[in-house]
DNA sequence: TCGCTGCCATACAGTGTTGTATGCAAACGG
DNA sequence: CCGTTTGCATACAACACTGTATGGCAGCGA
């Protein structure tokens, strides 16, 4: 039945193997959540029975697990690196983790939203959750830090931007790249409560000017920002 | 079987109605998401049988359209009601919101996070959440334009604001009552970028000091902390 | 070529959940 | 006091999903 051609997930020709089960369970999981992982459903979008699944795991909880691991090892990495090659400069260091969340290339929110939804009532998925959470929080607060905040203001600043992206995601929004790199400035502002400096306007490859001209202007005196908008 | 005192959840007695079934659900949700609202367990948990239930209801989808009108028509009035009750004052009317989201009694987040799980896969659940979240995304937006902040800036610090506070709730972070308010001139600057008045500290019922002593330097929006402090 | 192993198909059993049909008892209006 | 309605129990049918047992086939090494 299966000639290597027809099928569903596989990127290498004939058989399967586990990683191809695991992001046949990824890809259920960021669309239809952690009910939707199901052993037939994934066999059934591979092309092979639920009897290959069974040789490949002994049984649904260890692929969940694998899972879980497959988490927690690929979507935060992107993060510290992009950090860690924006060199020693706190605003850097800031607009690149801003510039991963806004493409959503290396890192995945969808992914990650699907991962925070099944921990809310898997305790082994909550405790990965709650360990990668605190570690990107670390390293928020550790760019506050070097953006000149003290102890506990470093703190609650990077719980603010991190809550704030993880809320963002949690709602879902959809808007268009354009305008969300419109936004920026405005975001830089509110989260950092810094203007977003000169040396890092371009790391965001935005599209239209940088946004400091009208925010001047914008930032108190109530007038809107004038010039091209994206919607 | 059933005598009225042994039961689950019915307040009145003998006989269910609607709203006896609702409130359960409504448990069942918080407690472990929408997958867990089963017809069978409801009624366990009632005392009664599923006949009981294909009574009141012609299925168990009219029961979730239900649920998801009590929480539209429920759980969100309470912002605006406190934010009305602040008088028009800006820094009161935030602060009205602080304290709900903080004390959690006449708002549940828990109920709203449960809601939101359950909206990312369910369009009609999308809809009503969409609907509630620009509401209180406007109301928020109003609040900051009190503050003296104008058009795009008002409305990205009331997002900003607005999925902090969704965020927080998404990591299930479980804080003792006197360090939130602690922390609270610490959020409060963050989110605002003002300072915490006199006027409104006492609102929240805050047992220790305001923790401005503990704060270096003012900062105020557009004003850069002076001194780098690389950790 | 022979036997072994990896990979998968097929068939069967069991559980959890929904929905439906019908019966039964208590409450209620005349 | 009786018939009707209300609220629930019971029994049955159907589906979705998991897990197990077993058989078969292709490929590979000796």
């Amino acid at each position: 039945m299966r000639d290597g051609s027809e099928g569903g997930g596989t990127a290498r020709g004939q058989r399967l193997v586990r990683a191809d089960w695991i992001e046949a369970a990824r890809g259920a999981l960021v669309a239809g959540g952690i009910a939707s992982v199901k052993v037939d459903r994934l066999a059934a979008g591979l092309g092979v029975t639920r009897g290959s699944f069974y040789w490949h795991f002994v049984g649904r909880s260890e692929l969940l697990e694998a899972l879980l691991r497959h988490w927690e090892a690929t979507n935060t990495a992107p993060m510290e690196q992009a950090v860690a090659a924006a060199g020693p400069d706190g605003h850097a260091r800031f607009a690149a983790l801003v510039r991963l969340w806004i493409d959503e290339v290396a890192f995945s929110p969808a992914y990650d939203a699907a991962v925070r939804d099944w921990a809310r009532h898997a305790p082994a998925a909550a405790a990965a959750v709650r360990r990668i959470d605190d570690r990107r929080i670390a390293l928020l607060a550790g760019i506050f830090a070097d953006l000149g905040y003290a102890g506990t203001d470093a703190f609650v600043r990077a719980r603010v931007a991190y809550f704030h992206q993880v809320g963002y995601y949690a709602l879902a929004i959809r808007e268009p790249h354009a305008r969300r790199l419109d936004l920026m400035p405005y975001y830089y502002r509110a989260l950092t409560g810094l203007e977003m400096p000169p040396h890092v306007r371009g790391i965001t490859g935005s599209v239209s000017d940088d946004g400091r001209s009208r925010l001047r202007k914008t930032v108190r005196t109530g007038e809107r920002p004038k010039g091209r908008r994206a919607k």
